[in-house]
DNA sequence: CGTATTATACTCTTATTGAGCATAATAGGA
DNA sequence: TCCTATTATGCTCAATAAGAGTATAATACG
């Protein structure tokens, strides 16, 4: 256990806070970075640690934390001598008032991954700039076999020929584009495998959302059910059927009204509801999901 | 970046195998840990170290692996000085002819979590021996509200009180029962955290089967549909309905006829199959459901 | 008072799923 | 040979869940 053995743990963070239907992740350096810090012996736990360094960057506290992945640098970047092993978390909080310490930014995460918003319907993006390079490299290889490979992978991964978009692929497309040589034609980049990490946290969240109240991590105390719709449709980037929406939520009592209504935004003034906390000890872990379609 | 910082980094692998619907893990020192090695320099990726010394233990190739969690000591165990992170793995393979290289043996796991088997109802541990002592545990906290919490976490873990079973909930339910002080009171114990880390990798490859085609890394190239059943039946710790399972299976496509019949086990003879391997490319990672009923 | 906008209540159709019945094909004994 | 046990396989039925649409209720604003 000499210096030749000695590795060293970082703790990354993609953490999350959705505002008015937007989802955003906290960002350094610009938006080229994701927060991290050094895992010190000092630290009670992983967990602690990350919480330790998260709380100088944002007030409010993780309300969810998440492990996401570990990996050794050098399974992408190869580098000699000294190791590191990031460890990586998915973490839900409230943007509320002040926050945005130092150079901490709250970033809208489809500046990362901008053909991952569908609520507009499918990105002009995917069928002007990805769509025909995607093909191009699809046609690259000599052997018959491994072009139509890679045409599958592209037309599940992107909803083509006749595909239906799976929103909670944002990894393998992530994947497929970087091995395609494409992430740099489209989104805002990060530094070493950040942006990668934050397509893992996105793909988890999105996830997570269909069998698991989160997203109450994210929403203020008191929400309309299409303020909590919006934050849903934000998440998976798609939208949702209104009334199929709130059918789901009440009939699953995930939340109780608070008795007051909001002030109108526009139209018929909506109620408003609180989330029953006590689902989280019903259901332990399981049950509650929220729809986001499915085909 | 003195030796103060210093971290060293083991490897611990969950491996299962599954023989004529029985699922077992593989285990070192007769039975009481897991096999473990440490994360090396020279290691090319995390995965790699893992793969490098399982071969030491196995012939058998991994068809699958998937990262469980990772853990620092001393999140339950404090300990001073020297720090050491846990990345524990999931592993399928198919215990084929030459295997226990050395002091490694394949244990049925039901040994180490003997309340999860349901194949044949209800165990009768429970209502015999855990639940008395749950309940014992239940009542003890001075305050009424406490005490309600642990019962109502009781019922829904181990599916009391009208709950129904959900065979997910092995790690919840391991949890509780440490917080209870009871995991030496029913099955096999093992060193530090391995007990936990099996009852992670058995939730995780639970959950797994349902969603995504993993079973098939279990199954030998040809077998029979009840073969099939018997497998899922292991894992999950339930039984199926066998025409309902049929009619899932088939109408996924998931596997297709080898054209030879299986010499007959008592019955009329079964058709074989095989796994259609090229389902991993069309649904990409989605898709691909298994059944296992939900409530 | 009409229009735009959002809220909320129902209805209808289609899949999916849990459960059971019926029949087919084999082995083994009476 | 026939009866029984055992597994395989095909099919129906009812209950639920999910996608999609229609209709009506409240508000604000011109």
């Amino acid at each position: 256990m000499g210096t030749a053995n000695a590795i060293s743990a970082d703790l990354i963070a993609v953490l999350v806070a959705v505002t008015a239907g937007c989802p955003r992740v906290l960002t350094i350096r610009d938006g080229l970075a994701l927060p991290s810090g050094r895992f010190e012996p000092g630290h009670r736990s992983l967990q602690a640690g990350l919480r330790a360094w998260v709380e100088q960057q944002t007030r409010h506290p993780l309300g969810y934390v998440e492990q996401l992945y570990t990996f050794a640098d050098g399974e992408r970047i190869s580098q000699a001598g000294h190791r590191a092993i990031s460890i990586s978390y998915l973490g839900l909080t409230r943007q509320g008032s002040g926050e945005t310490c130092g150079s901490a930014i709250w970033h809208d995460w489809y500046r990362y991954f901008p053909w991952e918003d569908h609520r507009g319907g499918r990105p002009e993006m995917i069928e002007l700039l990805l769509g025909p390079r995607l093909r191009g490299w699809a046609d690259a290889p000599g052997e018959r076999a491994a072009r139509h490979q890679r045409g599958q992978r592209i037309a599940i991964n992107f909803g083509l020929d006749g595909h239906t978009w799976n929103d909670e692929l944002v990894l393998q497309r992530y994947e497929l584009l970087y091995e395609a040589g494409l992430v740099a034609a489209a989104g805002k980049a990060m530094e070493a495998d950040h942006r990668r990490i934050l397509a893992t946290g996105i793909a988890r969240l999105r996830a997570k959302i269909r069998y698991h109240p989160v997203v109450f991590e994210l929403m203020p105390p008191d929400f309309t059910l299409l303020q909590l719709q919006r934050s849903v449709e934000g998440i998976a980037g798609r939208l949702i059927h209104k009334q199929n929406f709130r059918r789901l939520i009440e009939q699953q009592a995930l939340v109780e009204e608070t008795g007051e209504i909001a002030t109108a935004t526009g139209g018929r003034p909506a109620k408003l509801f609180r989330f029953r906390r006590q689902v989280l000890d019903d259901r332990a872990v399981a049950g509650a999901k929220l729809p986001v379609v499915r085909a």
